[in-house]
Order: C-alpha cells, then structure tokens, then sequence
DNA sequence: TCAATCACG
DNA sequence: ACGTACGTGATTGAG
C-alpha cells in the first residue's frame, strides 16, 4: 500500500500562458465597464485560488512561453515547428502587463527563457525539485506535460470549465492511452501533433500508433521489428524513419533549461492579499473578491483543522475467497459498503467490499468465489448500508442474489442533497474537498489497485458519513428528505436498471428499412428542389442553400453565432415561402428518430433483448431522475412516426404493461404552493383548467371560449411554472408583444395567489440563496444577484420552477417507493418518466394492480388540491 | 470539444 | 436597453 507523507513540501509550476488561454477563450467577452478586456487575467485568477484552496502547495512559480521566434533550437531542428499557428489577438496583448501586477501581488516569480519553452521550463524545475526532495504539481492544459508524470512529478490537467483541475495519475494516462506515461513521446513520435506541427509518420494515427507501441513498447522497439509488420505499414514507418525520431526530439521536454531552482523566493511569504484584493476590485472581479478571505486565512486554516480531525488512516483489508471464511463472518447492523463490477449495472461482480462501524477491518469478498447462499446468509442480519453510490453497490448485491439490505446513508446522493452546486460527487472529489484528503485518486481504479486501497476507500466513506450526518443535524428538512425520500428510492432504482424493459428489436429492425427508404426518397426530393446535393445535417451548409441559393427571407429568423437558425421553429415561419421547408421539416424528423432511436437502441439490449438505463440522482438541480445511455426518458410519443417506436417496448410473453400518469401534476402543485383557492377548486370540480382560465382572462362563459383562446391559456399556464415573460409568450403563441403583456397582466389579476407567490420565490431566492421544495430539497440560486440582466432574470426564472419541479420530483419518488412495495411476485417497474410510472406485470395481475397503483399514487400525500392518475394497460408501451 | 438540433417531462 | 420560457441527454457536424 502506498504510504502517504503528508511531511513532503508541495512544489506547484503553473503553465502560466496555457492557463491565461484558457480563461481568455472561455471568457473572450469578459471586460470591465470601461471596456477593458480582462478574461485571460480572470481565468488566471480563478485557476490560482483554485490552486491555493484545493492544492495548497509551500511554493508557487510560473512559467511562460516565449514567442515563437524565440524558440530557435526547435527551430532549428525543424524550420516549420508549430507553424499555421494563429498569432494571439491584440486584447491578448492588453491583459498581459495586469496579469504580471497579479502574480506579483502573489509573490510568485516568472520564469521565462530564449530558447525555451514552459513546458521545458517545468520539465527543468520539476527535476530539481525532486532532487530537493519535493513534490511537484505542474497545472498545465498541455497534455505534452504528461510526460513527465512519476511518482514525484504530478500533473494536474485543466479540464472543461474555468475552476477544473483534475489530477493526472499515471494510472488515468494507461486509462486515456492504454500506454505507459513512458511510452508517451514515442506515441508523439508516431502519430504527430497536428497543433504543435510535428509531422509524426505520415498515414500513422493514434490507434495504429497505440497498437504499435503496446506490441513493440517503444519507438526503437518498433523499427527493430520492422519486417514483421504488414507490407503497408512498414513502408510507412520506413519512409518517415527520420521524421519520427525528428518528432521525438521535437515533442520532448528538455530538462537542461537555464533556471534554478530557489524555492525560498516562492514560500509565499512575498504575497499581499491587500494587492490581490485591490486588483480583484479594479477589474470588477466581484464572486472571486468575496473568496478571497477564505483563501488566505479561514479556508486555509479550516481544511487544516478538519483534516488534522478526521482519521484517514486505511482500514486493514481481510480477503475473503471461499464460502467456508464467509461463513465465518456475519455482518449485523449498519455496514460500509462498496464494491467493483466490470460493466454496468454490476454485470460482473469483481470485489464487494464490507467494513462494520465497530472495528477497523475492511473484509474484501472476491464475488466468485462465494455462492449465493452463503453471501445472502452474511447479509442477514445487516440492518442498513453506508456507502457511495449505493445504487451500484446494490446491484452487485442484487446480481449476486443477496436480498437487497435497506441504504442507511449514502455519501454520493448526500452531498448532492447538502450543496447541489457541487460540480462532482466523486469519492476523491468529496475527501478532497470534505476531508482534506491530499492523495491519489479513488476513481477509476483498475482491479487490483482498487482491491489494495479497498481499506482506504472505506475509511474515506466513513469520515464523510460522519461528517455529512454532523451536517444533517443542523438541516432537520433536508435529514428527514434523505431517510424519508431518497435513501429508499435507490433500492427501488437498483432493481428498476435491474428489470429493464423488453425491446422489440425485429420490428425495430424493419422499421429501420422503412425509413431508410423514405429518408433516401426525401432526400433526393430536397436536393431536387435545391438543384444541388449537400449535407442536410448541417445546419451550416442548410442555412446557405435556404437563405443564400434560395433567397429565403431571413427577416424573422434568428441569428446564432455561426449563422441564420435552421431549427425547426424558425423553418416553420417558411414554409409558405417554399415547398422543400415540409420536406426538410420531415427529413429531420425521420433521420432524427431514426438515429437516436430505431436505430441505437436495438444495440444496446442485453441477452433477453431486454434495455437498462441508468438513473441518475445527483444530475438535476431540481431533484428530478435523469436517465442514460440509454436515455429512456425521452423516448418519443408527440408525433406519429414517434409512437410507433413506443411500439417497440412490450411486455414479456404473458405479461402485460401498466402505465400510471399523474394529470396536470405541476400545474396542480403550484395551485397548492400558491394557495391559489380558486384554482384549486377548478381542480378539485374536475374542470377543464384550460377552458375556464381562457374564460377568466376574457371575462366569458366558458362555453364561449374558442380554440384559440383555450390554446393562448393553456400556454400560459404553462409557462407560469417556468416564470414566462411577454417575449416568451410572443415566442409561443405568435401574438403581438402588447397583448402579450396585457394577457399576462390579466392572467396575474385573476390568479392573483400565483403572482404573488412567482414574486415571494425571487425574494426567497434573493434573501435565502436559496429555493426549496414543499420537502426541503433544495437549490441555492447564487445567480440571483448577478449584475448581468440576462443571467439574473434566468436565475429568477429558475427558483420559480424549481420548488414546483422539484416537489414533483419529490413525490414521484414516493409514490415510486410506495408502488414497488404494492408489486405482487412477477411485477416489476420499468421506468419513471418525471410524471409516469410504467411497470410491468403477469397478464392475471392488470386490474387488480393498476386499480391499486392510481389509488396509491393519488393518495401518496395529503394535499388540499386533488391529485390525478390515469392508468393505461396494453401489451406495448405504444398502446398506452 | 463545442454548438446546434431535437427527443422527453 | 438588455433577450428567454424550466429541467434533462443523444446525435451530428465542424474546428
């Protein structure tokens, strides 16, 4: 097992250029009122408190390219390195003098060389700093640094979004390469780069690279092996001999840069929060201003103290690889627990690994190495489990025939039920940020090294149930949310992925054919009709034909960033203009169900041709389920051509379908949240809510109200749940923005309770930050005070939705946990659709159970406003 | 990897 | 004056 020194000082070099990129093309339009461009410097600045929160290294350099003119002894070697590369725009230029005040006020030095690049200014001080005995993090986005990874040099990658650094193990490169950090310039050498313009070996890519390189292991190794390679490709190789070790040489750090080392200018010492502060403020850095005291003295000190609280230490690990030491071993009452599978949904079961609260051993069971029975008889008596991600966890049991134990606490869903905002849940992520937790990764473990940090893995669970159950203590809703709602709706989950839903795969298979042909007629029809052949799929090549070769008018058609809108709304203002819109509209409609549908999903079922989602509970800000790979949730139904893909979903021979809607449900909730009586009388007389609000708000019987007027109410009431605005309903309705707004108006005067509570839910979110459901899920609204209009009235537009979303949300997951426990033997549910429940059951079983599943659900929770399912039975889901 | 599009509630 | 409905996920083209 590793050990982990936490004594060894931390040595950081930032990529000072690659990382002021990143925030100068992520916030290209950021600037302060006067205009001054300043989203290179702003990245710079998120990265660095970043690195400071979460790394919290002795010593801090930088390092920063040069020009390329100045790199001449890679020039030399090759005149055309890193040619075609675009200079740097002017406002690049701008940010440059107020970046370096910035790393002044940090007091961290510069290092910038002729000749020398940063990556070769990194390569040189990483060394020296292993000679001193640190260790070093590089923060780079150039993934050339990876070839420096060992185990005293760490990468740290700057991911997707501003504040992402992610550790680079040598173990996530073997994932990302399937190679060895070593093997890596060798890799470079084959393939090229096409950013940096190294050659590489002309008709070598990165698979045939990756393949030669895992056969032969290095460069030389494969022109020793040179004839036993196919005709082709040893021609290649032989040809481009010289240009390969060129690009070695090329794409190689060279660690023999003039610097030195002198980490007692880095110690930090040097740095004036004061400066910083008054920096921040001078551009208008407002959020990153309020986390500067944290950075530099709470945060510091708090994760200090926290960390020097919890016991980390592993857990020593028993393996256990027989029935007869099983049977020895019963665990009972509450139980940490997490486990590996290859595949999803715990396919195959690897390590199911168990750790009682009462001692520190973590007993490791080698799934097949034990029968069912014997496993099963452990569990016996386990009251609950504690875990991350418990749902996995579950189904390995559940695969592995142990009845599933009841979730005690789980640590994933329990952080996203704290602080929904957080932008990962991993294990690692939580014991950094919770935990102080200062080592290597928990995730994506390979088999072995996951069974040797097993004891760790279990450890770190333990310290974060402790801490997330200390901060449940203070938050009573949200406590009573996870042991009411969300702890038992994952074993429910767990057996839904479980279940699956049967997949007709030979008719989806002729419908394939079918609309292969009605794609290729329609197809020609469009190129026809354009006297040209062109890819429809791109909206960039469709906007020319349209708007250039045909002349469309683009007067009402909106603008995005790379040209007219082609989506299907916009095309719809044309179709009196010309005849191919009806086709395009068509053509889009076919390819798109074609291949999101008819055509992905037959791949993806399993031996009894059966599908499993995943769902997820810690993706929506509102509490919602999402549903992937594959997305079940969205499967079509609004056209025709849609509901004969439900078709394809059917029960299994002597089964049937039971599908149980809730009516209007969020429509329904906001009447309750609102206390809007009158509404909720309309509901609860079983009105038509879409006729008599047309009838209030144009002051007639409702007899009188014509279709349109029904159509503009039911718009509104709608949108009244997404907080709509007069452009929203001229978007939708096509009225004029006038009486857009008078309909509004005389929509908030005859519900008035609606109003007044769209406007309590901004000044909640406003005072609180935060929102909440009629349970306490909730979601802080940080936006809310934003100087921006436009993300300001987006984050308003978000806390009136979410309460009523999210207490859908909330409710669907008891009535889910409530329909699951009503199932007789032979029934399961399938999936949960936002506002549906679809199960399946044996035909006998139909009445009796959907009659029994619309009186549960409708009962599920006392409200003043009645709730209503309706219940469709049918041998496929398209029936219902 | 991002933007556009479109499927669902 | 500003410019949109809320919440998701998958596929595709293009840089």
């Amino acid at each position: 097992m590793a050990e982990h020194d936490t004594k060894r000082k931390k040595f950081a070099v930032i990529d000072g250029k690659s990382v002021f990129y990143r925030g100068y093309y992520a916030m290209s339009d950021l600037a302060t009122r006067d205009g001054t461009p300043t989203g290179g410097v702003y990245g710079f600045a998120v990265m660095a408190l970043e690195i400071l929160k979460k790394l919290k290294p002795d010593y801090v350099c930088v390092a920063w390219d040069m020009p390329k003119t100045n790199i001449r002894k890679r020039l030399k070697i090759y005149p055309e390195y890193k040619a075609g590369r675009k200079p740097a725009p002017p406002d690049f230029y701008e940010q440059i003098p107020v970046l370096q005040e910035l790393l002044d006020a940090f007091g961290w030095p510069l290092y910038e060389l002729d000749d020398y690049e940063a990556d070769d200014i990194m390569g040189t001080l990483a060394l020296q700093a292993t000679e001193q005995g640190l260790e070093t993090m590089l923060i780079t986005s150039d993934l050339d640094a990876l070839q420096l990874l060992d185990k005293d040099v760490h990468v740290y990658a700057l991911k997707k979004g501003l504040s992402n650094i992610d550790l680079f193990t040598p173990a996530d490169f073997e994932k990302k390469y399937e190679l060895k950090p070593e093997q890596f310039l060798d890799l470079k050498a084959l393939m090229g780069d096409s950013s940096d313009n190294i050659p590489g070996v002309s008709g070598v890519g990165q698979k045939t690279a990756t393949k030669l390189l895992q056969e032969y292991g290095s460069l030389d190794g494969v022109y020793e092996n040179l004839e036993l390679l196919p005709n082709k490709l040893r021609d290649k190789l032989a040809a481009d001999k010289e240009n390969a070790y060129m690009s070695k040489q090329l794409a190689a750090i060279w660690t023999d840069a003039p610097v030195k080392l002198d980490i007692a200018t880095m110690n930090g010492d040097s740095t004036k929060p004061e400066k910083i502060a008054e920096i921040f403020k001078k551009l208008e850095f407002r959020a990153l201003l309020k986390q500067l005291p944290d950075v530099f003295t709470n945060g510091k000190q708090l994760a200090n103290q926290l960390a020097a609280q919890v016991d980390l230490s592993p857990e020593s690990i028993k393996i256990i690889s027989s029935d007869n030491s099983l049977k020895s071993q019963s665990f009972s009452g509450n139980v940490i627990v997490h486990t590996r599978a290859k595949g999803a949904h715990g396919r195959q079961p690897e390590y199911i690994a168990v750790s009682p609260f009462d001692s520190s051993t973590t007993y490791l069971i080698i799934a097949n190495s034990v029968s069912a029975e014997v496993l099963a008889g452990a569990f016996e008596k386990v009251d609950g489990i504690v875990g991350h991600d418990t749902k996995a966890s579950l189904q390995v049991l559940y695969q592995l025939g142990v009845p599933l134990p009841p979730v005690k606490h789980d640590v994933f869903v329990g952080a996203y039920l704290l602080n929904s905002l957080r932008r990962e849940q991993s294990v690692t992520e939580l014991a950094q940020n919770d935990l102080g937790y200062e080592g290597s990764s928990f995730d994506s473990l390979a088999a072995d090294e996951y069974a040797e940090r097993s004891g760790e893995i279990s450890a770190v669970i333990k310290a974060l149930y402790a801490s997330q159950t200390e901060q449940l203590k203070n938050e009573s809703k949200i406590d009573k949310l996870a042991r009411e709602i969300e702890w038992p709706v994952i074993p429910v989950l767990a057996r839904m992925e479980h279940a699956g839903v049967k997949l007709d795969t030979v008719y989806l298979a002729k419908m394939s054919k079918e609309l292969e042909d009605d794609i290729s007629d329609v197809q020609q029809e469009i190129f026809g009709l354009a006297d040209t052949e062109f890819n429809i799929n791109s909206p960039q090549q469709l906007a020319e034909i349209l708007f250039d070769k045909l002349q469309l008018p683009t007067d009402n058609i909106k603008k995005g960033k790379t040209g007219y809108s082609t989506a299907a709304g916009e095309l719809g203002k044309l179709r009196d203009q010309h005849p191919i819109i009806e086709l395009l509209l068509r053509y889009r409609e076919y390819t798109k169900l074609k291949s999101t549908y008819v055509d992905a999903l037959p791949k993806l079922v399993d031996e009894q041709s059966r599908l499993h989602t995943t769902f997820h509970l810690t993706i929506a800000q509102t509490g919602r389920l999402s549903s992937t790979e594959p997305n079940l949730q969205n499967i079509p139904v609004r056209t025709e051509l849609g509901r004969r893909i439900r078709r394809a979903f059917t029960a299994e021979e002597g089964n049937a379908l039971i599908s149980a809607d809730y009516s209007q449900f969020e429509l329904r909730l906001a009447a309750y949240l609102a206390d809007d009586k009158e509404l909720i009388k309309l509901f609860n007389d079983g009105a038509d809510i879409h006729t008599m609000t047309a009838a209030q708000i144009y002051g007639r019987d409702p007899e009188d109200v014509t279709a349109t007027m029904r159509r503009d109410a039911k718009v509104i009431n709608f949108g009244v749940l997404y907080g709509m605005s007069p452009h929203g309903l001229v978007a939708a309705t096509g009225m004029t923005y006038e009486a857009a707004k008078k309909f509004i108006n005389t929509y908030f005067e005859i519900r008035k309770p609606i109003s007044n509570y769209t406007n309590q839910l901004k000044q909640q979110a406003k005072e609180d930050g935060y929102v909440e459901t009629l349970f306490g899920r909730r979601r802080p609204t940080p936006d809310i005070r934003s100087s921006n209009f436009v993300v300001r009235k987006a984050a308003e537009r978000a806390a009136i939705n979410m309460p009523i979303q999210g207490t859908e949300a909330d409710i669907m997951k008891m009535a889910m946990v409530a329909v699951d426990e009503l199932l007789p033997s032979g029934a399961m549910q399938l999936l949960q659709i936002h506002d549906s429940i679809l199960v399946e059951c044996q035909a006998k079983d139909v009445n009796l159970l959907s009659e029994q599943m619309k009186s549960v659900m409708e009962n599920i929770y006392d409200l003043p406003v009645k709730l209503q399912v309706d219940v469709k039975t049918g041998q496929h889901w398209g029936e219902l």
